[in-house]
Formats: structure tokens, C-alpha cells, sequence
DNA sequence: ATCCTTTAGAGATCA
DNA sequence: TCTAAAGGAT
């Protein structure tokens, strides 16, 4: 235990050791949040006042749940596996399967993917006859989702006017379409275990007894009804609730736009009774002036629980600024600053460049290829989610579950095999009229089509049994040749690549079998420390068996193979294992930490973005997001914008983002003159190349004040009214010009020029 | 079945 | 400007 206390600090070592009682941990950017995390788990399994099964650790993703599992395995003698750490969605999944008969759900039952819910709600609205211009897929597909996170069924959603009733009927007919096939979607996980456990009681009363300390991770992200399933689990208002540690930073809260609720963090403050409110303020990542920046923006949001990061390191450099004249400017600026970082002895691994939206990323990658620096994009497309993956995976999903109607549809042509949309059309007309399944539908169909649907039924009934008793990685590859998956992409020009992957995809499974112990004849877990299996009786004779943290105990592999895919969709595998400079928009970057980073585009309406900078909410989210972004660097921190960037094929002209007034004059140094050079006697830069519209024009006609009013395209200016602005576009001269000035959070202004008090700056 | 053209839309993410 | 997806032509 003196190894497991050693070097916390007084404020990490009191959370890790407070009792056990509910709490929150506020924890700031590098304030050692992880490990106060696992030792807390480690301690009170050490301390004798649990046993492992008796924790139940909550994450956001899954690599926060293994970073866990990890570090866990380091600090205790045990085997972590037995140990209930993961995610919400992993965690709903392995309770579902264990109680899948009272949840309601085939053993069987498939987990839909964001793309898989999407093709599945065009499906539906396609076979109901509804116009999807009136209900555009994603419309519906956002308002199933957000029902759910807030924990809402079809029948309890208010719907206000004509088009919500439509939409709540849809979601009524969706949850029902699901339930004949057996997929489930992602919300769907959650709301079901949070139902499951709500209605039947000794079930829930096993886990409440059995979960004595839970604790969570990233706990500002918590939506609606993970906050509810929190709840139900601790056994929020029973007499002896269970002890929920939950850890969070509520000037981390960035995911607003997929439903987290940052109220959460004071509801719960209330609602579980927290008696200790512990702040992790101590940075151990970051030099002075980068700190200070981060701090001081911060302190412009309203709404924080209040919480100030200090540092024990030096101010180190200050906070670099560079306003270039274009978007290519910049990513020629960063490269240079790049290179010099290298030279000087940096990693290109430790050096991060930073933007808002992906489009962005662009640009800098030219400028990257061009320099012939190496370098990783975030974010791609992830090995599970890549077409001949989802096909080959669609073979095993029907295999496993044949109901599932969007698996039959992305296979029972391909490869092609005569199945054509005609044919198609007439088995969901028969599985419509019978309400089956595609797949259940086929001997309804009779003629050429019929025969070759059954020979496709005849395909997957012969996997299913060549491979019935094969390992799970031998299955796979069977499923490969069978389904000639293997041999289309050998005849296709462009298919090597994809056949790596299929070949990638039997490594997978053997990797999974191995981890997750499938592998063994024993189950995996046999250490003191982990509690049997317990045997439990509900109202209906059936015996349930209490869900054990490894996975072998509660579903086959093929199912947990498949589970595993749509949970984890994998890497976006970028040239991984080089030394490559990190390209990544601000979201993905939360998390990590590296000794040099670039923010760029901190221009308005960029960073902050447009659509949130109309109300005060949506700011104070860009300005965390701001704040997650300087907190990312250790040593060097620097800051971009640019006078012109190219967007959907115009330029734009954008005015310097308000966060620069946000942050201390002091630890900022700017390497342009911060003021507006004059536009006159500038050296050849891509100002050169904007438009001139009226420009000329205008010069030739400042008779009538003075040299003062020649107004160019890219000035700034100040209004009396509306503040800051750059001049947009000129129409007209002499005095009927006017011109169109970006004003920022005021927009877009339409002025006379001889008439608007204008000041240049 | 495949190829080509047209069109709409472009913020961020994880499971 | 670029991309993806849908619709139309061969």
C-alpha cells in the first residue's frame, strides 16, 4: 500500500482514499485524473473493503476502459478481466446478454452502428411510403437518438405539432422493426439495461448489492440517461445507496452536441449527497504562460463549478502568435516553426497541429506532403466501418441471427449472384405481408428469383453448419471462401488492399479469442478474488445467471466477436509506428498531450464556430473547447490565424478570433505586428491574389474627405455599433459605395460607406 | 450491373 | 471546392 499512495499529492491522495460515499472529483486537465482513478480501485481492493468483483468502473471509450485495465493489472497482483471496467455501452451489452431473455432480446440480438441505423431508417421510411424529403433520414435518425440518451420511449415523447406526432409514429414503427430482427442500436443498449433493471427488481437489487463502488470517468459527458442508469445502479435513495466516485471537469465539456448534460455534475452533487467535493488542481503537464492562457480564457465562462490550474513548472516560452496573410501562409508557417522544433531535437510524434473542423486539415496535409514531413491525420475511416469488413461481417451476422434484414441486404448480392432489385422487391412485399424477416420470406418466393434467394439461404445454412464446430478464427476464414467474398476481390483490379484486410479481419478474430479467453477450456478467471457465479430465481421459474465480467460465460464467441466489431470499431489504423507529426480537429485531441501544439484557424466564425456563436451556450462550449486545446501542450504552445482562407470554394475573410482578448497579454508573444500592416508597400503574398472589386474606383473618388477613406477588400475596421469588422466585398464608387463588412457576432453588414462611421484599424 | 452525371451540403464524437 | 450519394443512361 505505501507503493500504491507513494507520490500522490495531499488532494490525490484524499480522493483516493476517501470513504465510501459518493463523490466528485474535479479533476483539471493533467491533474493525474487516470491514476487517481485506478489507485482508488486498487486501494480498496487492497484495504480489503471490496472484493474485484465488487467494482464497477465506467468509461466514455474504450481506450479510457483499457488504459484502466492496464494500469490496473500493474498496480494489483490479480486478473483484471474479472474486473467490471468499460465502457457504458460494453457493459449494458454483457448485462443484456446475461438477461437477454427478460430484457427481451434474442440471444442473438446485433448491435447497429451509427451507418447500419442510418440504412436501416431509410429502409423503414422507404417501406412505409414516407416522403424522406418531408423526413429526412438523418432527421429522424437525430430524433430516435436523442429521445433515447434522454431515456424516452415513442409513447412518452411530447409531441407538440403534426410534424413531431409523424416523427414520434416513426419511432414507434423503428423500435418495432428492431425488435423483429433483433438488432439493437446503440442507445438502444442503455435504454434497454436502464429498463431491464427499473422494472425487474430482484435483478436490480442483485446488482445494487453486488456493484458496492462504482466509479466514472469523463463523468461531464454523461447524457441524460446515463445519468439515470447511474442512479438506478448505485441505488440513489435506498437506505444504504452504493458509493459512486465520479471523476469529471466541467470546463471539459465539449460533447453538448451528442446530448452530455454538464448539469449532471451539480445534480449530482445534489442527488447523491456528495459530502466530498475534492478539486484536482495541480497541472502536471503544462509550463506557466501556457497554464495561465488556459486559465485566464477560462475564466471568461460564466456557468463553472470554479477551479484554477497551477503549476509547479517554470512560465517556459511564452505563447507564440502568427497571423498569416492566407490559410496557405499559415500551413507554410507551421511547417517552418515544425521544422525548427525538430532540429532543435523533438519527436515530429510530440509536436500536434490542431483545428476545428476537419475540412481544415487539408491545406496543412499539402503543406505536410510538400515538405516531405511525415505525419498522421486523426479520425479516418476505422478497420470495422470499411466496406469489405461490414460485408464479410454481414455473412457472420446472418449466420448468427439471419433476421437481421440489413445484413441479408448488403450480402444477398454481393458478390453478385442474379439477385437483382426486382427480385428484392418482391421478398419484402412477402415479408411485409407476413411480418417476417428477409430471410424467413424467401420460401415465399417463387420463380427464377425464388431459387436463387434459396440458394443464397442454402449458402449461409451451410456456413452455419461447415462451421459449427470450428474456432472462431477458422470460422471466419471459411465464411471468406464460402461466401466468395475472397475470390470476387481477387478478380477485381483494385482488391488487394481489401483483401489484406479480410485477411486482417481472421488476425481480429484471433486476437479477440485470445484476449477475451475464449480460447481455453477453463474460464479465464480463476484468482480468489473473483466471485463465482450466482444463481438467482425470478418470478417465472427461470433461473438467471448472474452476469460475469468475462465474456465467454455469456455469449458465444461468433456473438462476441460481432459485438465486438459494432463496439469497437477499431483504429483508423494511419500509418501507425512512425515517427509522423499529429494532425487532429480539437475534439479528438482531448485526452492527449504533446510538447508542442498548433491551434489553428482561431479566426471568428471558425473558431469559435458560427453555428454556436449565437448564443451563450454554444460559446461558452467553443470557449472550453479553446480551453481543452491549449491545455493539450506541455512546453510550446502556439496560436494561428489567417486574413484569408478558402471554405466551400470561396474565400473568406475572417476577423481575428475573440479568444485572443481572452488570454494574458503577459505570456503571449506576438511574431506579427499585431495591429493590421498597411495595405500599401506590403510584400507579395497571397493578399496580392484577392479581388480587388471597386478598389480602384474607390481610391479615385476619396476626393470628398480624405486619402483617409480609400477602403480596401481584407481592411479592418471599427464601428461605433457593431465593433470589430473586416470589409467583405465593395459595391458601387464615389458615394454610392458601399461595402459588406463581416462584423463578427453581429454578422454581416451591408454599409454605406459615405454615410458609416468607419475607423480603421 | 456498371458507369456516369447531377445535386446537395459541408462542425465536432463515441459507442 | 470537394465529396458522397442518388438517379439516369447504357
Amino acid at each position: 500500500m505505501q507503493n500504491l499512495l507513494h507520490n500522490l499529492n495531499p488532494e490525490q491522495l484524499a480522493a483516493v482514499t476517501l470513504p465510501a460515499q459518493s463523490a466528485l472529483i474535479l479533476a483539471g486537465a493533467g491533474s493525474g485524473k487516470t491514476r487517481v482513478l485506478t489507485t482508488r480501485i486498487a486501494w480498496l481492493i487492497q484495504t480489503g473493503q471490496i472484493s474485484p468483483g465488487g467494482i464497477l468502473a465506467v468509461t466514455f471509450t474504450n481506450k479510457a476502459a483499457k488504459e484502466m485495465q492496464t494500469r490496473l493489472s500493474a498496480m494489483l497482483p490479480i486478473n483484471t478481466r474479472g474486473m467490471w471496467i468499460g465502457t457504458f455501452h460494453g457493459l449494458c451489452n454483457r448485462l443484456l446478454r446475461a438477461h437477454h431473455r427478460d430484457a427481451g432480446l434474442p440471444q442473438t440480438f446485433q448491435i447497429l452502428d451509427s451507418g447500419d441505423q442510418l440504412s436501416f431508417i431509410k429502409r423503414l421510411l422507404k417501406a412505409n411510403h414516407i416522403d424522406d424529403e418531408k423526413f429526412p433520414p438523418k432527421t429522424l435518425m437525430y430524433f430516435i437518438n436523442s429521445a433515447k440518451d434522454q431515456g424516452l420511449r415513442a409513447a412518452q415523447v411530447d409531441a407538440s405539432d403534426d410534424f413531431n406526432r409523424k416523427m414520434v409514429g416513426l419511432y414507434d414503427l423503428y423500435d418495432a422493426q428492431c425488435q423483429r430482427e433483433g438488432v439493437v442500436d446503440f442507445a438502444e443498449l442503455l435504454l434497454r439495461t436502464y429498463e431491464l433493471l427499473s422494472r425487474n427488481q430482484p435483478l436490480r437489487e442483485h446488482y445494487q448489492e453486488r456493484f458496492r463502488h462504482i466509479l466514472v470517468d469523463e463523468f461531464q459527458d454523461t447524457n441524460d440517461l446515463q445519468y439515470k442508469w447511474l442512479k438506478l445502479m448505485a441505488g440513489a435513495g435506498n437506505r444504504r445507496p452504493n458509493a459512486v466516485f465520479a471523476v469529471g471537469d466541467d470546463d471539459q465539456s465539449i460533447y453538448a452536441f451528442r446530448g452530455a448534460n454538464v448539469g449532471n455534475m451539480t445534480a449530482f452533487e445534489r442527488e447523491f449527497e456528495v459530502q466530498n467535493l475534492i478539486k484536482l488542481e495541480q497541472n502536471y503537464r503544462s509550463h506557466g504562460h501556457i497554464l495561465d492562457s488556459a486559465n485566464i480564457l477560462i475564466a471568461n465562462n460564466s456557468k463553472r463549478l470554479g477551479k484554477n490550474l497551477r503549476t509547479d513548472a517554470g512560465h517556459g516560452e511564452p505563447v507564440r502568435v502568427m497571423e498569416a496573410s492566407s490559410d496557405i501562409q499559415e500551413a507554410n508557417w507551421i511547417i517552418d516553426e515544425a521544422k525548427n522544433l525538430i532540429r532543435e531535437g523533438s519527436a515530429r510524434s510530440e509536436i500536434a497541429i490542431l483545428y476545428r473542423s476537419n475540412a481544415q486539415s487539408r491545406v496543412i496535409e499539402h503543406a505536410l506532403f510538400t515538405a516531405n514531413i511525415p505525419y498522421r491525420v486523426y479520425g479516418g475511416q476505422r478497420f470495422f466501418e470499411r466496406a469489405e469488413i461490414k460485408h464479410a461481417i454481414a455473412y457472420l451476422q446472418l449466420m448468427d441471427n439471419p433476421h437481421n434484414d440489413s445484413a441479408f441486404l448488403r450480402v444477398v448480392n454481393f458478390p453478385t449472384r442474379g439477385i437483382g432489385a426486382r427480385s428484392i422487391e418482391q421478398l419484402q412485399d412477402a415479408a411485409r405481408l407476413h411480418h417476417i424477416s428477409l430471410y424467413a420470406a424467401v420460401p415465399h418466393v417463387a420463380g427464377k428469383a425464388g431459387s436463387a434467394l434459396a440458394n443464397f439461404v442454402r449458402l449461409i445454412e451451410g456456413a452455419r453448419f461447415e462451421t459449427q464446430n470450428l474456432p472462431l478464427p477458422e470460422m471466419v476464414r471459411v465464411v471468406l471462401d464460402m461466401s466468395q467474398l475472397l475470390v470476387h476481390y481477387q478478380t477485381e483490379k483494385e482488391g488487394a488492399d481489401r483483401i489484406e484486410n479480410l485477411e486482417q479481419l481472421v488476425n481480429a478474430a484471433v486476437l479477440f479469442v485470445s484476449e477475451e479467453g475464449f480460447n481455453k477450456e477453463a474460464p479465464a478467471f480463476t484468482g480468489p478474488a473473483v466471485r463465482q457465479p450466482v444463481l438467482l430465481t425470478n418470478g417465472a421459474n427461470d433461473v438467471i445467471i448472474d452476469a460475469d465480467a468475462a465474456l465467454p460465460t455469456v455469449m458465444s464467441p461468433l456473438s462476441a466477436f460481432l459485438s465486438h466489431a459494432s463496439l469497437e470499431a477499431g483504429d483508423n489504423q494511419a500509418q501507425a509506428g512512425q515517427d509522423a507529426m499529429q494532425l487532429m480537429t480539437v475534439h479528438s485531441a482531448k485526452g492527449l498531450e504533446f510538447d508542442a501544439v498548433f491551434i489553428t484557424g482561431l479566426e471568428e466564425g471558425l473558431f469559435p464556430h458560427e453555428n454556436s456563436a449565437q448564443e451563450e451556450a454554444g460559446l461558452e462550449e467553443e470557449r472550453r473547447l479553446m480551453y481543452v486545446a491549449i491545455t493539450r501542450a506541455r512546453k510550446r504552445l502556439y496560436l494561428s490565424f489567417s486574413q484569408t482562407r478558402m471554405l466551400h470554394g470561396q474565400t473568406r475573410y475572417n476577423m481575428r478570433s475573440r479568444f485572443f482578448d481572452e488570454l494574458p497579454d503577459e505570456s503571449i508573444k506576438w511574431l506579427s505586428p499585431k495591429v493590421q500592416p498597411s495595405w500599401f508597400g506590403q510584400k507579395k503574398s497571397a493578399w496580392d491574389e484577392v479581388p480587388m472589386a471597386g478598389v480602384n474606383q474607390i481610391a479615385q473618388n476619396f476626393s470628398q474627405t480624405s486619402a483617409q477613406q480609400s477602403w480596401r477588400v481584407g481592411q479592418n475596421v471599427e464601428h461605433a455599433k457593431f465593433g470589430e469588422g473586416v470589409i467583405v466585398n465593395i459595391e458601387g464608387s464615389g458615394t454610392n459605395a458601399r461595402a459588406h463588412i463581416n462584423f463578427g457576432k453581429f454578422g454581416m453588414k451591408l454599409l454605406d460607406l459615405s454615410i458609416a462611421k468607419l475607423e480603421k484599424i
